[in-house]
This record gives structure tokens, sequence and C-alpha cells, in this order.
DNA sequence: CTAATAATTAGCTAATCGGCTAAGTAACTG
DNA sequence: CAGTTACTTAGCCGATTAGCTAATTATTAG
């Protein structure tokens, strides 16, 4: 359990659906705005808080949070008439930053190659 | 700002719509998965090879690769009847990285608070 | 020239997405 | 209690997505 609490786990390796859920939530403008705002003014908003901060309605805010919250990046807490949510920093971090790790050319791998031809 | 050569140009910020390209285009596992088998097994591939390792249809490998391309992340070189596909690895990296670099928590800014109570 | 190969384009369709308004629920306020 | 506040749910709807097959284009092979 030698893990530096500083650094995000990296190491675990984010299950396939973990990855899927988290990337298509992430391909709207509004839910990458509202995972910025989360993160930037405060540990915990209000829904009402993040609606106001955009153009379109209210029930369109709540439905975007709940597409965060299904894909683990947000999580809610219920408290008196008001819902705080809050960002899963370490989650975006891990599913996110572990694709992108996967990009790094390892190795040398296999390449393809002509059929037939080629010096 | 003593940028090391050899990391990726991570200060030039992605335009906007950048951005919203690349994590829209990446929101689809069999693009995830194109740009993984491009990045793995070759600096450059042709079409069919890519079409036969999906179970679907070439067609729809060709509309994904189409996704791909609008957002700057693969670029086509035809030859022959051959069409070569290759992976902007920078893009995705520059695009993808910068945004979650954007989650790091800078400073202890405004943070929301309820009106009038709390202690 | 004709046939085969490599790939794209066209066009259809079902499903999902993302917006809206209106209605509902639950908690607090006077 | 009635009214207001905070927020969600329900349900409608137009736009986009992602799949398919069939047709087309272009290059190479015989």
């Amino acid at each position: 359990m030698s893990k530096s609490p500083t650094q995000p786990e990296l190491s675990i390796a984010p299950r396939l659906d973990e990855t899927e859920q988290v990337f298509a939530a992430l391909a709207h403008v509004v839910r990458r705005q509202l995972v910025l705002v989360l993160s930037h003014f405060g540990d915990e908003l209000p829904s009402g808080y993040l609606a106001k901060r955009f153009a379109h309605s209210w029930p369109t805010t709540t439905r975007h949070l709940h597409v965060l919250e299904a894909a683990g990046i947000v999580e809610v807490r219920r408290e008196g008439r008001s819902s705080f949510y809050r960002l899963d920093r370490e989650r975006v971090r891990r599913v996110v930053g572990t694709w992108l790790g996967l990009l790094e050319p390892v190795s040398p791998t296999r390449k393809w190659q002509p059929k037939g031809k080629r010096t």
C-alpha cells in the first residue's frame, strides 16, 4: 500500500466501461464546463449555483449533471432543499490520463507492410 | 517557463473548437480504438487494414475515420488505390492533456458559500 | 479491354442526444 | 397552514449519430 497520497493512482487501470462513460460524458461542452467550474469554484456546489451559470434551462443542467454522475465524475450530496455536487477529480485524471498514456509509443511493434513488394 | 524540447508543446493552448472536436471524436469506442491501433501498429495504416479489425462494415470505419480526420486527429495520404491514415499523436496529447491540466486546483479560488447561515 | 481490388459516397433508418416547458416533490418561511 | 424556494421528473421534439446495403470511383492485374 505504498502509494503516495499526493500522486494520483494512475496504476489502477480503468475498466473499459469506465473509460466509455467518462469519455462519452466529456464529449459535451457544457459537461466539460461543469467539470471545470466544479474544479475551480469549490469543492461542493449546489446545482442552482451551477445552473445559473449557463444560458440554457435549469432542467438541462440537471440532465447534464446526471450524465456526469452516471459516469462517476461527480457525486451528489443532498441536504435540505439543496443538492451539492462534488467533482471526483481523481477519477477524471485516472481514466483520461491512463488512456492518454496508452498513446505513448512504447516499443517498436509490428508495423503494417504492403503485401509482396517493398525492397 | 523553460520548456524542455522533449516535452510535447502543452503550452500552446488549444482553441475552443479544437477541444470540442477532439473530445467529441474520442467519445466513441471505435474511434478511440482506431487511435490506439494507429498508435501501436504503425505510423501509417491503410483503411482496409483498419476496417478488417472491426466487426462492423467497412463504410462504418470510413465514417469514423472521417470524424477523426475532421477533428485533426488523423491525416490521410492517398496512394494508388489505398488511403493511408496517420495519427497526429501530438494533437491528441496537446488537446486532451491541456484540458486535463485545467483540472489541477491551481489556487484556492472563490468558494461558494451558503447565503446567510453556516457557522 | 475486362475483372478484381481498395476504398468512398449515397441514402436509408433506428436510436440516442440535448434542448425545452410543465408538473411534481420536498423543505423552509412567515 | 399557504406560499416560496430548490431542484428533479416527465414527456415532447428536432437534430445528430451510427449503423447498414447498394452504388460509385479509381487503380491495378490479367
